[in-house]
DNA sequence: ACAGTATGGAGAT
DNA sequence: TCTCCCTACTGTG
């Protein structure tokens, strides 16, 4: 599941779930027991995500940074009654009056300084849903994009190019400008990127508002519906499903009052199927060791 | 019971 | 370009 909407979602999550209040911090699993005890006790001061980072701020800067790599998981629940048992690996628990977080399959865990999550937001390139914050700027992505002969689908996978892109947005952002993935970086046209990103940034909110990956115009025509109006960008991705309410007990924080979609997209995992523009057979490729889903036909601009 | 797969990334070769 | 790590779930025997 994790590509950047994943973790802007959850920091969203865990920041309405813990924030200003005490959080007890627990290594059921066992291999984190010495970070969590930095944590445990003190009170969570927010929440946020840079790319695929998630940075939980707790008082006396302390930073818990988690990357949930390709199959990690992190649950935001409310605990009514009793706590529940801890069900398979869970590296990290946190808890409150209300509400749990259970961590597992993370790629990285680690308890960090504010200065060292300035450093790993520095070795990030822009992040499509950090539009606005300084420095967050899509020239910078150019700049490396134009000093690359990778090509452009490796560009859109590389970190440090442009954050919380991942496999799926990546297949689908090059098909939904019909850019050929195999071009070189510093063949691509500078308005070819931008529209990439301008489009990337448009798309990501959607993911975080509806916790899914939307990519299909006919499914993001009726996610705007469903939103009435509000738009996604603007929306509080503290989101969702169960939330502390107000004055006690629990609200629904649904922005997407449960609309849920097919998983379904232009190319990616599409192998063999028809393309929906064209018809011809949707192709897919190891490229750097990633299935890379294209349609031969339709992506041939630069 | 085991093999294979997955929306990720680091480090060695 | 390979190898490994992380976990849950699916398919095969």
């Amino acid at each position: 599941m994790p590509e950047g909407h994943t973790l802007h979602r959850l920091a969203g999550a865990l920041h309405h779930a813990f924030v200003g209040r005490q959080a007890l911090v627990t290594s059921p699993q066992g291999r984190f027991v010495e970070g969590a005890a930095l944590l445990n006790g003190r009170v969570v001061e927010g929440a946020d995500a840079f790319g695929k980072h998630l940075f939980v701020h707790f008082a006396g800067e302390q930073v818990l940074n988690v990357h949930l790599g390709l199959i990690g998981s992190f649950d935001v629940l409310p605990h009514i009654g009793a706590l529940p048992a801890p069900v398979g690996a869970v590296r990290v628990r946190m808890v409150n009056e209300q509400m749990y977080a259970d961590l597992r399959g993370a790629t990285l865990v680690q308890v960090i300084s504010p200065e060292q999550v300035e450093a790993t937001i520095a070795r990030l390139g822009p992040d499509p849903l950090r539009v606005g914050t300084p420095g967050n700027d899509p020239e910078r992505s150019l700049a490396r994009l134009a000093r690359t002969s990778r090509t452009v689908a490796e560009c859109l996978m590389d970190q440090s190019i442009i954050a919380g892109v991942g496999n799926v947005y990546r297949a689908e952002v090059l098909f939904r400008h019909r850019i050929d993935p195999f071009v070189p970086g510093n063949k691509v046209k500078k308005k070819s990127w931008l529209a990439m990103w301008d489009d990337l940034v448009a798309l990501l909110p959607y993911g975080v508002a509806f916790g899914q990956i939307l990519t299909l115009d006919s499914q993001l025509e009726v996610a705007r519906e469903a939103l009435d109006g509000r738009d996604p960008a603007a929306y509080d991705p503290s989101w969702g499903g169960i939330m502390p309410g107000e004055s006690g007990g629990f609200v629904r924080g649904d922005a997407a009052r449960g609309v849920r979609f097919e998983r379904d997209y232009y190319v990616y995992k599409r192998d063999g199927q028809p393309c929906l523009v064209c018809g011809s057979r949707i192709r897919t490729q190891l490229l750097a060791g990633r299935n890379l889903f294209w349609c031969g036909r339709c992506q041939r601009r630069h």
